[in-house]
DNA sequence: GTAGCTGCAAACAATTTGCACACCG
DNA sequence: CGGTGTGCAAATTGTTTGCAGCTAC
């Protein structure tokens, strides 16, 4: 019998309290068509009137990322930049979604792109180098038609 | 004419002056099976009694990265990792050489891997979403079969 | 009430930059 | 010599943590 092992690991995948700060940063976050930086959500934040630390949005966005409710991806400058991913609603599977994304690199839209071929691939080579245990980061960058030329 | 553009450019790819820091860096990294962090080639550096100076490393790392003579990975964590890559001695087409790696995720240890396939995808991909001017960042990891299990 | 949530400020880690000195060619 | 390369120390940037107070339930 494990039950409180179950109650930790909701708690932590799943916000006990619902606040002011987390349903604004949840909604700047909905708004968005695309991937953006913590900064660029804090500052939404604030635009909006809704004064919010820059720690909680952290610690907020780290929780739906955990939870499986958020996308990060993290650029080739090293920065963190997040966007709500799929429905959520229902927590089926929340952490074994796996897919990846074709961002603008200018503003920062975004199209997720299903690749059942590069899963497939990424298993194969890793196992032809003597591999195991694989995972593998895919992203693509680009102009979107807004921003292309 | 601008030859003075030219040797402005040619002087950030390749190294003027040969020094006895650049060429440690350049030997330990020569002498590692997989991809390091600045700070481990930096102590593997001092462990060697060559004492070289965390910058001095940074920026030759770069200068290595520039003329497409080392290559680098981007971990999750954000934190830089390099390697040597390719042979180096002929700089035919430096900065074009495009490819992906496996990388264990104990020991660093890597393999590069070709994957025309995956570029192409991309390009699909991206195109199918309306994106141009498409790049992308790959990267596989597992267990070597020395940490396998 | 009280545990969770927030947020400021300080801690942190990786990387960059300013600037005086050293040394290769 | 002359300028490229070096290295220390300080500045930057992105992110995390300690802790006192607030608040949703």
């Amino acid at each position: 019998l494990r039950v409180g092992d179950e109650t930790l690991a909701a708690a932590r995948v799943s916000r006990v309290r619902s606040t002011r700060q987390s349903q604004a940063i949840e909604a700047v976050l909905g708004r968005q068509d695309g991937f953006r930086t913590v900064q660029q959500l804090h500052g939404a934040l604030q635009e909006d009137g809704i004064p919010v630390g820059l720690t909680t949005v952290y610690r907020y966005l780290n929780v739906l990322a955990d939870a499986g409710r958020a996308d990060v991806v993290h650029g080739a400058d090293g920065e963190a930049r997040f966007r709500l991913c799929g429905t959520g609603e229902d927590s089926a599977a929340p952490t074994d979604d796996h897919h990846h994304h074709v961002v603008c690199r200018v503003c920062g839209r975004s199209a997720e792109v299903s690749a059942p071929e590069i899963e497939a691939w990424a298993q194969a080579v890793a196992a032809a180098a003597g591999f195991t245990d694989v995972t593998h980061t895919v992203e693509v960058f680009g102009l979107c038609s807004e921003h292309a030329g």
